[in-house]
DNA sequence: GATGAATGAGTATTCATTCAT
DNA sequence: CATGAATGAATACTCATTCAT
């Protein structure tokens, strides 16, 4: 019960934190809006800022489990396009996290402080493999980029996997950010750019 | 002389705002940082927000001057390469207000009172060619619309131009926006990546 | 409780206010001498203006219901004697709102937009009678104006029932006014001058 | 030279200050519509409270060389009569300065600082003789009271001429008062009221 | 667990006054 | 004389956090 009310403030406050900002949202309306008082707030959560990186910490666990359940970091083709489909599926469905994700993504102070990006350019072969940036956020970035990598046989010498991944990754944070921040998303337009991408960077 | 002191205010506002975000700036701090009184500050300016208004109107005007000087918004291809080519030179030059300009694109209560973003997606052909969005802003959306509209007819008939320059559009600005916060950007690697992205959509 | 903390305040506040006037009166100061922290008053009051406006809201409305408490706006020979008696009655009770009331009404960015003045001169016979002055302030004045339009009858047929009336509203409102900034009021003189005042009008 | 643009300065001053009231007016905006520069201002008066000042004490000046030129403090029936008429000259055509005067007399911490109301009731028939009081401005208040009492001879003897001298203050600064803070003054009937009150106190 | 009254440090803004030019 | 850039103390208001009940 206590983790059902935990639920309901965080999702409340993930709305809110979304849609006018972290800083411009406060405990009040919060507490208001999910239908408890202010203290209680207080009995859950530390702090504002805690409520803040529960929130992310819950969703960047769930996003983590869905794109990558066994972490194994390997991606046929099939799988390729099933981990993009995934990404966008997600997009979608947690759209409100999304808009959240890439307010605090731009924060400096929150930054580093509370995440890394989970899908990130990677700056070269040797830093895809080497130990330490284990962690499940890194990973998706590893699996796409040993994903391109590996692709490298079937292409001309000059193909460079590690720019053409960086570039797939620009645009389907590209597209992800900017639909992200839509008001309302046309699901014919979303599914057809989603089949392009896929066909590009297969 | 006046002059000199907005700049100077608005310069150093400007790496703030971007640093540390809108509402993480105190105007003292402005105020410290730029060695004048804070009282000094509401003589160039009636307000915060008139102060982060002057800045962004500034460096749009500065941006779409730069990008469209003569505004007839046609595109060869080698102008569309240089278009692409300037809007990554203004993204290199001008990184602490596109570091603004990002965060402030994804606050609900700043985007739209203050800008439109200077380049977006499209919905469809028509709207690229009706009247009514002739604003500077605009244009640079419409003249990338309309050089990948003429560029069809080298194209495969199911070529679909308003999704092309769209993904495009989410190429770069995902690009840009990764770019922007990043702490030191490396040369060699950020030519690459422009070249690459020409090559894919010229 | 709350109705109890929020009287205190609008008390305290008044005090103030009258003493030592609206602008003079800082938040901070009515917060210390009420005993209670700056931020409390917000939790009670939207704002200074908001304070001042529900002080005086509360005043006009016991006002008006002591001074005319059945509406009815009908004044015989002995009623008019009771209501200028319940006039300065009010005036010694409700000294400091007086004080406020005064101050007030002679700046034009308050006047008006806070209140009217509940005993105006009125312009003629007509004015008197026409609709739309219905609020429960133009009463008092309508009330008065009908008893010296009524008392007519027994006077020559120079007397100006208009003018009597607005100058012995000029008399009681300078009776008023000046009493109400007096450091203390001799009870001696003051009965005596509103004996002597109803013996002129009546 | 020095002497008009002081002059000037004060006129301005006085307006701004009437109608919008001390605290509400700004040197800034006097300076402006002074058209001279806010440090000028500090040239010809030492601060803003100096500045108001000068101008209660020119015109306090002004009106008690007028009603009282010779300051012998004797008045006869015609002398009361024309005294009367005076001071309700003053009043329209020092309107602004009225409104000025009326305000700051509600001010505890600017009465008494700056100046005592030049017409005021009088407690006894000794303390108008005692000395002491001997200020320009006092001697309104004597001359008037001085004529109530010697009328004394024509009336019966529970006459009080104190009580009868202050109901008469009591109306003309109640319709000074009012008329003050009019838009506009109706000439007809302001010459009705002064006649009618000339009539019932002569 | 639950409330909401209470706190106070922090923030934008104003404005009389000073002073270098 | 004259300017207006510069100062900073003062003020209304916000909001995360605490705590008595």
């Amino acid at each position: 019960m206590r983790e059902e009310k935990k639920t309901l403030i965080m999702d409340v406050a993930l709305q809110h934190f979304a849609n006018e900002g972290y800083h411009n949202t406060t405990i009040n309306h919060i507490a208001k809006h999910a239908g408890i008082s202010k203290g209680l707030m207080y009995n859950y959560f530390e702090s504002k800022e805690e409520l803040l990186a529960e929130i992310i910490s819950r969703s960047m666990g769930e996003i983590s489990d869905y794109l990558d359940p066994d972490k194994d970091g390997h991606l046929s083709e099939e799988e390729f396009e099933l981990f993009v489909r995934k990404y966008f599926l997600l997009l979608k469905e947690k759209i409100s996290f999304w808009r959240l994700y890439f307010q605090l993504l731009m924060q400096n102070d929150v930054r580093d402080h509370f995440f890394k990006s989970f899908l990130e350019p990677v700056t070269s072969v040797e830093s895809v493999y080497k130990d330490g940036n284990n962690t499940n956020l890194a990973i998706a970035s590893r699996m796409i980029a040993d994903y391109f990598i590996r692709k490298k046989g079937n292409k001309p010498s000059d193909y460079d996997p590690i720019l053409e991944m960086n570039i797939f990754i620009y645009t389907i944070e590209g597209f992800a950010r900017i639909t992200a921040f839509l008001d309302e998303v046309d699901d014919n337009y979303f599914d057809k750019t989603v089949n392009r991408i896929i066909e590009l960077y297969k």
